[in-house]
DNA sequence: GATGAATGAGAGTTCATTCAT
DNA sequence: GATGAATGAACTCTCATTCAT
């Protein structure tokens, strides 16, 4: 349904990170150093999305940053950290997103609450392919975290609430945790595939993706 | 349908790889060169399945190979195009499971035919799920090339056979290529998502696949 | 008239070097990294006299500089460019010798004046011949920069005032930019010559020397 | 007075190449052998030419010669003595071109004689630039053979010859060896000089030439 | 807390040369 | 004699991370 959608869980991936500190080392309590943490990933999202993965390296952001390197590895415990917080952000402003676009929902169709969640990926991914992209890329990659786990529960959460909205007509099975993360992998799927190709959305990428999240929720 | 299920074609992205050449050097005519590039491959693949992505490199190749890296260069212009031979080499194999399962299909229901290529989907990725996230991986970062491209087309051909079969059961505008691509794109992300969670496939993935491509099958 | 006489621009040459970066990547500010690019270039130097080009490898100059290459690499954005900086630096104190040298000359006549400057370039390739010629195999070798270019011209600007306070003895064509050029190219070529065979200036190359420029000023 | 003048010695160069042997490994009696020798150092001056020093090795040399390295290897015992031998060549010819050239200057006028030189030189250089300062660059670093060396005494004796012819017009210490050997230089460094930025040889080369080596043979 | 110079393991790639066939 | 597959030392360059100032 939107750009960041991601499994809820991928344990046993990745056998040469054996104990990453995804957290970020520590809590910026203060106002200055929260601004700081902010102009990092802010430079960060900047240099992903100017000079993709390949490009991206801690030197380079703290450059943008207007940071040094020093100060970003007082915030981040390593260039992992740095990323899953990237993540960890998409996820919070997609899981509002969403969450608000159920609550417009609230009196709709179910097809026309769809349509709208439809829209919501689309636009996510399409306004900056190649981030997006990036972070999905890396979100397959590292082990997951606590916090972000936590986004992708809200996220399942906010569909589960869309099906409950809508359950006297849909099959009763299709109301939990399993049919929204299926929602939410192929709405990426769809989504993702036409933005790696074109620049802006071809016109039936709406149509199809409604009738791959209309089927599902329907079939028998 | 399977593991390696790919879009059919991603031309504008990495803008950092500028004309990669992804084709093997030099065609190995003699038995020993062939030998050599099967070595070489087959290491690859080893390497890749136990050392994932961030542990793959053509020195390590190299050396599990029993070869020397010179050897290596020999055949393959650049680490990408090693990674691309490997791709290429999977994508075959996998056109040739789905086309006979495509054979096999002739005169069973949708319902059936559908089955089977789950079952194959799920098999394939379940088989090597490293090795398989791997190379799904690489192959949405390279650059495609005109091997890769015709085995996408392949797959999506033996896809729409398949449609063709049914096609007095389904809706007119569901047999066409964009129908077969977003089939895959769906298997594939149910099936790496599981796979990526769990060592074996759960019970419901087949009947969650299934639902979701009969259910884009047979929406209005 | 001295070691690293060259020419005032090669434009058109080295077809496979399309667009170096021979600037020092960084503007090393602080004390510290000022004194690690001089241990470098001596370095560097060092490592050219002693080993001559073919052993002249950026790990060995960082390792005689006593610095990691990733030091080497944060003031010089590649191996050529490290040559580039000491051709640069070999220039500059070439600029300054002949600019005195043509100082000392106020008052001196023409073969006066001339033998000075011969038994200067005589002087600079044979304190270091190795080195010396290394650069000059390598001037000739790199795109010529702008910093590099500005020595050159600073260079001839100090001829042509030499041959401007002789301006009444001589040919008014004489005291042009190119015979400048072809006094440099000319006292390169001999002294070079020399210096590649005996490990002291034979006894009568200032008087061939003087000779040819002397010939070459006041033939008709 | 052409493209490949060279020094007459330079023994005590290059510590990094303890015993080179520069000969061919077996003079080519057969028919055959020499055949493929030719075609093997015909295919070495294209390569030289194409793609400069950086793009000259002994595989591609082998590729373009349709021979295989081994065969290469046969005829040279390793790099250098492939260039040692086309260097030898070019002397070969240049030498001939030079001893024609003086012959045909009987009669002639010392300027005359000196601007026939200078043209053949001229021409030498640029009939191809690239090839020609490529070798004049190994010529330089090479250590001589005694092959080469005979070619440059013969060089060296053609111009005397000519000296010879005009030795009533000229100073007595003039026609000896070091003076044959002074214009060599001369002529060389003004002619590759130009040559190095220019495609054509400007207008005022074959004077500023003829300046110079008129004055150093007139010079008191 | 911040800085940014320094580190160095490690990766990709080349190419002269050998030697089994 | 010829072939060309194989070798591997050598080299350039990167970048995550540390730590003295």
């Amino acid at each position: 349904m939107m750009r960041a959608i991601t499994h809820f869980n991928y344990s046993h991936s990745l056998p040469l990170m054996p104990r990453l500190q995804l957290n970020a080392r520590k809590q910026p309590n203060q106002r200055r150093s929260q601004a700081t943490v902010e102009t990092i990933l802010a430079a960060a999202a900047r240099v992903l999305t100017k000079h993709s993965l390949a490009g991206f390296n801690t030197n380079r952001v703290a450059e943008v940053a207007g940071v040094s390197v020093g100060s970003l590895y007082q915030y981040f415990a390593n260039k992992e950290s740095l990323v899953a917080a990237l993540i960890d952000r998409e996820q919070e402003r997609l899981a509002l997103a969403v969450e608000d676009t159920v609550k417009d929902c609230a009196g709709k169709s179910l097809g026309d609450g769809l349509l709208a969640l439809a829209r919501l990926a689309i636009d996510q991914q399409y306004r900056n392919p190649t981030f997006a992209a990036a972070l999905d890329h890396e979100e397959r990659r590292l082990p997951i975290g606590s916090r972000l786990r936590r986004h992708e529960e809200r996220l399942g959460a906010a569909v589960i609430a869309f099906l409950m909205m809508h359950r006297s007509v849909l099959p009763a099975d299709r109301v939990a945790p399993d049919t929204a993360r299926d929602l939410l992998l192929i709405t990426r799927a769809l989504v993702e595939a036409d933005a790696q190709e074109t620049a802006t959305p071809p016109r039936d990428l709406e149509r199809r993706l409604l009738r791959a999240l209309t089927g599902y929720l329907t079939a028998p």
